[in-house]
DNA sequence: CGCCCATTTGACAGCTTTCAAATCGCGTGG
DNA sequence: CCACGCGATTTGAAAGCTGTCAAATGGGCG
């Protein structure tokens, strides 16, 4: 089995790093009703447009948010992982304004915002937690807007494979110089505002130079200094309170 | 005098538009203490790395925050303006993963961090409305990276010129079509990842194909339509129940 | 063994940047 | 009222990073 502790727990454990809960708030978020649900890599968990009565924490796999612009072209937003919780914002906010994706089978453990709402009404704490995560959340957003909008493309894609292995091992899945990486290149190209083929010529750029290997799934970054200079990486923005 | 209604009221009412709010909700923000503060265009609210004790409400005026990255390059995450409240999150967060600084000449309340904690604590909808505010913020933010990451710079620059328009309307300051445009063509090239030089060729190229005219920090916008299309600019992202 | 998708390669085009230099706009001071 | 000065805008030419278009190669799975 993929884990031996409740599918909520690393969720609660990513809560507990911003706001002190008491163990009656532990209590009522781990008894919240939910539906273990698996997904296939591809599979739409909503689509930008939908209203959606349902809040998801990821159990193991890789999601991505993400908009189509006009041209068709795609852009990821974001990248999840076991822990996070994707779509709270439904508990407000009336209709989802990107779409989230499965990256790999994921499984996923679904929430009705009903029971979300009262959590909250009943547990302030929770709520103040919760509004930690989105603010964690925004802060991410806006590294991204600066990488795609200011960094050249080895700066781009150094800094994401920085991101990705501090945030995994963060999330305790592994170390942050050999992880799973869930991406395609093409996956790649769409998370940096490039086009597969140029993503590959970078990814060949860092090989060639002897910051990383790859094969398959795995990243292996064999400078995790230089990659973070290369990539201007200061983690601060992670909120995380992780050694850089 | 520049408003004739109690500084925080336009905020109030911002953040009435997801979260329904009590009288007693809206005396208790209202009775929020503050000191009203000038900044002059250029001047730094605060600083990425920060730490910071108070959050601020937009009086007058616009502010933008930004990131500089390893090459000294800025990239303009958001534009703010009378109403918006811009770090609240500080009321949660230990240090700003931003900068913030005045576009214009500008007024701000600033509540110290410890009130605002008072007030979420006595009033959890206007922790909720609040929550709902930083949702909001965080879909822009979405937007913003798609905006740069995969639009092309024509497409962009009508992106943004479309979101202040709307943002201001519904801000109550102007009309979509013939607004107060705060950000000069060097700002505008921060905010869409651009060079100046370039923003400056597309904004000539509306301006001929009689989309768009300018004169000083005015902003007429010939064909709202047009530009809406032009821009891939669909505004469910703002939340803001304003037709489109 | 063969298919399919991801990765890789090559040549070329093009959008955007770069680097100056000129012009404009506007508040200031004489 | 007009000259001055500085920042913002505009223009031009040339370079460059990244994109486009195809086609080849590679690896995993049925």
């Amino acid at each position: 089995m993929t884990q031996s502790f409740p599918p909520l727990l690393s969720f609660l454990q990513k809560l507990e790093r911003h706001v002190a809960l008491s163990a009656s708030n532990r209590d009522a978020l781990l008894a919240l009703p939910y539906k273990l649900r698996q997904l296939n890599a591809g599979a739409h968990l909503f689509r930008e447009g939908d209203h959606v009565a349902s809040c998801c924490v990821i159990v193991s796999g890789f999601v991505s948010r993400h908009k189509i612009v006009a041209d068709g072209a795609r852009q990821i937003l974001s990248v999840h992982m076991r822990g996070d919780g994707v779509d709270f914002q439904n508990a407000i906010l009336e209709r989802a304004d990107h779409s989230i994706q499965a990256l790999t089978r994921t499984e996923i453990a679904e929430t009705p915002v009903k029971a979300v709402q009262e959590l909250l009404a009943a547990n302030p704490a929770v709520a103040a937690a919760l509004w930690a995560e989105t603010l964690v959340d925004a802060s991410v957003h806006r590294e991204w807007t600066a990488n795609v909008g200011r960094r050249d493309a080895r700066t781009r894609i150094a800094h994401l494979l920085c991101e990705l292995g501090l945030r995994e091992e963060a999330a305790g899945l592994s170390d942050r110089r050999t992880y799973q990486l869930p991406l395609t290149q093409e996956q790649l190209a769409d998370a940096a505002g490039l086009t597969p083929v140029h993503v590959n010529r970078v990814l060949q750029g860092l090989r060639t130079d002897g910051i990383l290997a790859r094969d398959r799934g795995t990243v292996k970054i064999v400078d995790w200094d230089q990659l973070a200079r290369i990539g201007d990486f200061r983690p601060a923005y992670l909120h995380n309170s992780v050694p850089a």
